[in-house]
RNA sequence: GGGAGUUUAGCUCAGCUGGUUCAGAGCAUCUGCCUUACAAGCAGAGGGUCGAUGGUUCGAAUCCGUCAACUCCCA
């Protein structure tokens, strides 16, 4: 068969993925192997697959395919989350744009309607470009977070959290979303630094002359003014305990306060307080007893309380209060300041602290148990313990999550109200009614309505590696029994509080039992100049095109190159080039050894020593990987096989055993050449799984169901610590004659003979051909003596004589000798310095004095060598 | 303000428990090669006082202190 010029990836990865899904590799049943469990963390329906994504689902990929190979019965669980608020926004947005419908026209029955609809369209495409990339995922067991029976475990489980006592309904200071009228927790609040104004406001004091200034940044929320608040310590404002200052505009009376939490130094030492729009006035109102006045409506404009400009946007208002307090002379001065403006994650816009009644989970109970996980190392975070202490403070101060938001797109909190405002938690309205009755008394006439808000998306997510396996739904089934715990979780480091940490407190509350062994974060992925890409800078590549562009392995190798675990990324096209290089020089390979004829080897012909190099030097590799895959050295492992195969496979043993033009190849060689060959697109077929793929089914003729993606790993063979040792000399003697060959300008055609004087004349006994090949030498003989007319040079102990047709340039000569010299005399002085330190002769390792005396010695050999070299010139 | 991380070749990064597999890899650069697998290639080479500064030690990129710059998390 005639191999094509270039690898061409494009048919290829379809091809295969094909063949792997028809032959149901991906699907993972439970039988007697033990299990290798992967939950796909929920990229939401929304998306399409970013870099982030890309990398974090080819390393589950390549841990998984790994596990497949090394007798796991591995089970990768796709999946993705509904994604509330984003989701939500998008469906509202494609509604008025493309519908010209409001939101607010629709029923919640019509809405939902509308965003499944939305969800079948495009909640797949998230799919497709997984495949695309080649996951070996177990389609079949695709689940979303609004799955019915999913529905019904998160519901189950507020129930169940609520009748423990762990779910409670409180009022709070909340981060406020005034554009998506929803609420935020902390994490979907992002702070941004600006420069604000500060306005010094000049308020009167009841029953005087005399004027108290305080100093704010938001002069439109006065009218919730209930306080001004100074330090007790202050001097300046000692007389005016007991008195009250009038609030501009309004005229309403508050009181004078007294608390150490006001600055004397930050503005002019008096603070007005505004309970309703402020955390911490609303602290210091429910310490002083004040009244909490709140001003705005839930989308951000001044309501009746506000006594004016009711109606006006928040900013709005602020300018039109702003110029009215000028005119007034009220405001006294205007000045800037650095401060920080929180704003929704989801939205942009500027959250407003506010008053409202949420549903919360009290997290000091749940966190107990999940804080232990970690800490006593039944979960091990990776890399090392660098996430352990985030992961420890944030445990050890958690506050209780707000779970509530005020959307449809999700799962309906279980509250039932009558119409006074009691209420009952039920799942069913049928139960919450049985409930009413056994709780409140008899419903009459009264009718349940269930409550409007929907839960936060993170308050299903966190139950995902159990209900993926149905495990909340219906209770130790066999597959949860099977899967859970699962094995590892791959996820970015952002969201160890939003879900790693939840996942692991659900996991301890209802399976008594950590949800995985291993949690593994990646980093972010950035372009080349640093920055984080997003859709704004258009610095993201677009996924699919770039797999079409380079193959899906190309991307693969191009996102793990550079990935060391938890350490960002900076994403270079030029690595997703090397990919493309590398899968290519893998094709061209194979044509190499496809294209020998083969000799019949006879019974006395010795082994090769490249083969038995190559046989010891895989072994060492497939250790050394073994090693790295345990630590999760996922990118480092990817780089020793790189440089397996194209260094040590292709530019070392390939031309080692490769016989001259149109020459047969002995066969014994041909066939181990095969094997080996296909032990190495074994090791790499979790990284390149459709190359490798590819290349394997080239090499020989497969039966059925022989397919390297479920080809199992062997222990690796012995590695023969002499034969290595014999090859590094090898190839030092090779790259030192072709140094010398270089730098005496020889041509490659020009030939050469070599002459070896050398104390270790049984080293070379193996490689002595290898050498004569690989430096085009006719011959390579020993000596006792220097070779006339030669260049001499000295590698490793041994020093070579070069004669060949070619004149020789005796001053060049000279030189090259000269700086060698230079440098193994400074070596010795060095050398030398150290053993003549008695402290260090008697305090360092035996073995490590040894090693000094050996390069002394080495260095002495080489320096006489070269002397002599230099009297001959 | 509190906490964490990073700083090694022009760039991106390895260097675990201090000592010839400690100064490494890959890109990039330079030189020579279109050598019948591969120019998407081959063969060579150059390049770093390991952020700064003290200390521990016979010996420090590695351990400890201080400082600087950058990044992230929290308030």
């Amino acid at each position: 068969m005639e191999l094509s010029k270039n690898y061409q990836h494009a048919s290829l990865d379809d091809k295969w993925y094909k063949h792997w899904m028809d032959k149901q590799y991906f699907r993972s049943v439970p039988d007697e192997r033990q299990p290798y469990t992967i939950v796909i963390p929920p990229p939401n329906v929304t998306g399409i697959l970013h870099m982030g994504h890309t990398l974090n689902e080819t390393i589950q990929d390549i841990l998984i395919r790994r596990a497949r190979m090394t007798g796991f019965n591995a089970c990768w669980v796709p999946g993705s989350d509904h994604a509330s608020i984003a989701t939500e926004a998008k469906v509202v947005d494609m509604l008025k744009r493309e519908k010209g419908i409001e939101k607010s026209q629709l029923t919640r029955e019509e809405f939902l309607k509308h965003a499944y609809e939305w969800k079948d369209k495009y909640g797949g495409i998230i799919y497709s470009q997984i495949a695309k990339l080649g996951c070996s995922c177990d389609w079949d067991r695709v689940t979303f977070t609004m799955d019915d029976h999913y529905y019904k475990a998160v519901i189950k489980v507020f129930v169940d959290l609520y009748n423990k006592g762990l779910i409670y309904r409180g009022a709070r200071m909340i981060n406020w979303d005034p554009v998506a009228k929803t609420a935020l927790s902390d994490e979907e609040v992002e702070y941004r630094e600006v420069t604000g104004k500060l306005f010094h406001l000049q308020y009167n004091i009841e029953g005087s002359d005399e004027k108290i200034t305080i100093a704010t940044g938001r002069p439109e929320t006065i009218m919730g003014d209930s306080a001004i608040c100074v330090n007790p310590n202050d001097e300046r404002y000692q007389h005016l305990k007991g008195k009250y200052a009038v609030v501009p505009l309004i005229n309403r009376r508050i009181p004078i306060i007294f608390d150490e939490y006001v600055d004397k130094e930050f503005g002019t030492g008096a603070l007005k307080v505004t309970p309703a729009h402020d955390l911490n006035d609303y602290n210091l109102g429910l310490k002083h007893h004040l009244e909490v006045i709140d001003t705005l409506h839930e989308d951000g404009t001044l309501n009746a309380n506000a006594q004016i400009y009711v109606g006006e946007d928040r900013f709005a208002a602020r300018k039109k209060i702003v110029a009215e307090l000028k005119e007034k002379g009220i405001l006294v001065k205007e000045e800037e300041y650095a401060t920080k403006t929180a704003q929704s994650q989801r939205t942009n816009a500027v959250v407003e602290p506010r008053i409202s009644t949420q549903w919360f989970v009290k997290m000091a109970d749940l966190a107990k148990p999940a804080l232990d996980a970690v800490v006593n190392g039944d979960v091990k975070i990776h890399p090392g313990d660098r996430f352990l202490a985030t992961y420890r403070y944030w445990m050890e101060n958690v506050k209780d999550w707000c779970i509530s938001r005020q959307l449809w797109w999700g799962q309906q909190i279980p509250a039932w109200y009558d119409a006074n405002g009691k209420f009952v938690v039920a799942a069913t309205l049928a139960e919450a009614e049985q409930l009413y009755i056994e709780t409140h008394g008899p419903l009459g006439d009264t009718k349940l309505t269930q409550d409007e808000d929907c839960l936060d998306t993170w308050f299903s997510s966190w139950l995902w590696p159990m209900e993926v396996f149905n495990g909340i739904s219906q209770p130790g089934n066999a597959e949860a029994k099977y899967y859970y715990p699962t094995s590892v979780l791959v996820t970015g480091q952002d969201i160890i509080f939003f879900w790693v940490a939840r996942m692991i407190m659900a996991g301890m509350e209802y399976e008594q039992e950590i949800p995985f062994q291993d949690v593994y974060f990646t980093g972010m992925v950035r372009d080349s100049q640093g920055r984080k890409m997003s859709k704004q800078l258009g610095n993201s590549p677009d996924l699919l095109e770039m797999i079409g562009h380079y193959g899906a392995d190309a991307v693969r190798f191009g996102v793990m190159i550079t990935a060391p675990a938890g350490n960002d990324l900076l994403f270079d096209m030029a690595t997703v080039e090397q990919g493309q290089k590398f899968t290519n020089k893998i094709w061209n390979a194979l044509k190499l050894v496809k294209m020998w004829n083969t000799t019949p080897s006879t019974s006395e012909a010795p082994t090769h020593f490249a083969v038995k190099w190559f046989e010891s030097r895989l072994a060492q590799v497939q250790q050394e990987v073994i090693d790295l895959f345990k630590d999760f050295k996922l990118s480092e492992a990817l780089k020793t096989i790189y440089s397996l195969i194209w260094d040590d496979f292709c530019n070392w043993y390939l031309e080692w055993i490769k016989p001259g033009y149109e020459q047969p190849i002995d066969a014994n060689v041909h066939s181990k050449t095969i094997e080996f060959f296909e032990q190495l697109m074994q090791l790499l077929h979790p990284f390149m799984p459709h190359a490798t793929e590819e290349v394997y089914h080239l090499l020989r003729e497969r039966a059925a169901g022989d397919d390297l993606i479920v080809k199992q790993f062997a222990t690796p063979g012995a590695i023969n610590a002499a034969v290595l040792a014999e090859a590094e000399l090898a190839k030092e003697v090779i790259t030192g004659l072709r140094d010398l060959r270089n730098k005496s300008q020889y041509k490659p055609k020009d030939v050469i003979e070599v002459f070896i004087e050398t104390q270790q004349q049984g080293a070379y006994a193996d490689i002595q051909e290898i050498l004569a090949k690989q430096v085009n030498a006719t011959s390579i003989s020993f000596t006792n003596d220097v070779v006339e007319k030669s260049i001499a040079c000295v590698i490793g102990k041994d020093k070579f004589y070069v004669k060949s047709e070619i004149e020789i340039d005796p001053a060049a000569q000279k030189e090259s000798l000269l700086k060698d010299l230079a440098y193994l005399q400074g070596f010795l002085v060095s050398v030398d310095k150290k053993l003549s330190n008695e402290k260090f002769v008697a305090n360092a390792k035996p073995e490590v004095v040894e090693v000094e005396r050996k390069k002394r010695e080495d260095a002495e050999v080489k320096i006489k060598a070269i002397e002599e070299s230099l009297k001959l010139l």
